[in-house]
DNA sequence: ACTATATATCTTTATATTGCGATTAATCGA
DNA sequence: TCGATTAATCGCAATATAAAGATATATAGT
């Protein structure tokens, strides 16, 4: 993980709607029970609009900074994009902050 | 520690000199070899100012911000003032992160 | 083909952050 | 006391970030 990407990913998380979201897809079939989709497609977009309470676009612009940064990835199906979290890649920030820091 | 702590925690981090700095008083005898104070009472303002190359109140404002965070403490003697690591913080911020991410 | 739905992107506005020079306050040495 | 040094604070300009509405694109159903 290259110092751009490390900076990358902890201005991804000094945001608390970013770090709430995270949080929310540690736990889906807690937060987003109600989601018609199957949740191991991950959870879908306007379901964690509705949880925000912020726009659509708003919402859209903070799931794309945590991409970006890796946290997360999705899965596009049919007019449905669905998110949920990069194990791996949380844990290896994890590592790498500790020893950066 | 509350959520307001680890977000400014986190904010504070959001700043690569701010990150460059917290390395640097990991090692102060590699990086400040040069101050004429004993490294014992930490890294003084000033030496920090020009390690970093930025202004003196720019600097002066990101070590305030660290501090803000908890992240180091500073110790007056005379006209100057010392800075370093408060390790306990740091290791109690990597911890709470590990729980909370 | 048309309409509805989902979501990314664009544009604008508001707010926060960064950086600098100038000022201020504290301490020191002569 | 006076001038020099250190460092915090203030005021301002530049830049970055966040939020929303509007638009564009893709998909789905009729």
């Amino acid at each position: 993980m290259s110092n751009h990407e490390l900076d990358e990913m902890i201005k991804a998380l000094s945001h608390p709607v970013r770090r709430d979201i995270l949080n929310w897809l540690k736990q889906p079939e807690k937060y987003f029970a109600d989601q018609e989709h199957p949740l191991s497609f991950g959870v879908c977009a306007g379901k964690i609009d509705q949880k925000t309470g912020l726009s659509q676009s708003t919402v859209s612009n903070h799931l794309a900074i945590l991409q970006r940064a890796g946290f997360i990835s999705s899965k596009k199906v049919g007019q449905w994009n669905f998110f949920s979290r990069d194990e791996v890649a949380i844990q290896a920030f994890l590592t790498r902050l500790q020893q950066q820091l």
